[in-house]
DNA sequence: CCAATATCAGAATGATCAGTCAAGAAAGAA
DNA sequence: TTCTTTCTTGACTGATCATTCTGATATTGG
């Protein structure tokens, strides 16, 4: 009856995720995109929608396959020892080459003027839910009689949150191995807590 | 022999630099400055040169004016109550309403694609000279015996400029608050060094 | 194999951007 | 006054942006 698409929707979105990832909303032109996706302009507005719901599709891409992911020690694990192994896995992680883009959704709340509401509520609701974690697992280790002094789970969970933020958008502006040096003195500080 | 210019190009400068601090080089356009300045656009371009050439003298502006005055407790002071110090002041600072720009030097390496050599420069010496002027106080504090545990102060000291740098960026998209509470918890654990 | 229908390609539209131009206005020197 | 120099003004240029239109072209159920 019709004719079938030349383009795979699906991989085409994971391609534009990791343009727009690396490269933000803004600067990143939909006559960028035309070209380093190889589809037709008229397509990719058929397909997404405009140049913001396009954009949104592939942060709700990142929140799935990658942001929320990472969160995954945070939830399975208990206590300090949750919180040092998500800490491990994000030092993992900022050393792939891909990792110098930093993190979609931190850099999508630093640009975040030119966005509609939708994203701003995924990213907020994303960052909640890194916070929350954080702070669950500071309740359990303060449960458990983990830590050496008493803290504010909120308050410190905030802080723990704030000093991953610091090392991913630090790993956009250093090297790697500055970035893994800050990071392994942070988890000693926190082995210390 | 020659007309008088009908503005005042140091004051001119002044608001275009909180302009720029505020809004970023990209996202604000020469329209707008035409605008909000009330300075006709032909007149700015004699004056300042092109958009990149008058940012980067609001950013040099700036530099002086607002991110070198607060070293100064860093360079003023000894040891640990320098870092302290520094701490109160970054704390002070971020109160104000202008803050929630965060900080522009910080916020221009994150957009750092479209500035030229010279003004990437400044940035990097910038952020250099904090480091700098941080490990500096960390050795003296070594020194003096001021830590309850022993530190590398040039690792310590990029982990502290990233938290500064943490809580500047937390100013642009958090209440002042929230800030207030995490800064104090982290000098909390700066006490306990 | 045909008609219905979705896709494709490139050109076109209107907005916004940085940067420039030419003509006139002001201010001091002669 | 008159002349020279600099400043101001609003219109203009060419580039780039997001988005849409048009006229094909391909696909598939009947």
């Amino acid at each position: 009856m019709a004719r079938t698409k030349s383009f795979d929707p699906a991989q085409v979105l994971h391609q534009a995720m990791l343009l727009f990832w690396r490269e933000g909303f803004r600067q990143l032109s939909m006559e960028n995109l035309v070209q380093k996706l190889g589809v037709n302009r008229y397509s990719l507005y058929q397909t997404f929608g405009n140049k913001q719901d396009f954009f949104h599709q592939a942060l709700v891409l990142y929140t799935d396959n990658i942001f929320n992911r990472m969160l995954r020690p945070l939830q399975e694990q208990q206590g300090k020892g949750a919180i040092i192994a998500y800490f491990r896995l994000i030092q993992q992680q900022l050393q792939h080459d891909q990792a110098s883009a930093g993190c979609m959704l931190l850099n999508a709340s630093l640009n975040a003027g030119q966005l509609h509401e939708e994203s701003l509520n995924l990213i907020k609701n994303g960052l909640r839910r890194q916070e929350e974690s954080l702070k669950k697992a500071l309740q359990q280790a303060i449960d458990n009689n983990e830590l050496s002094r008493p803290r504010d789970p909120l308050t410190a969970s905030r802080f723990l949150a704030s000093q991953v933020h610091a090392m991913v958008l630090l790993r956009q502006n250093a090297g790697k191995k500055r970035v893994h040096d800050v990071l392994e003195f942070m988890i000693a500080e926190l082995e210390a807590w």
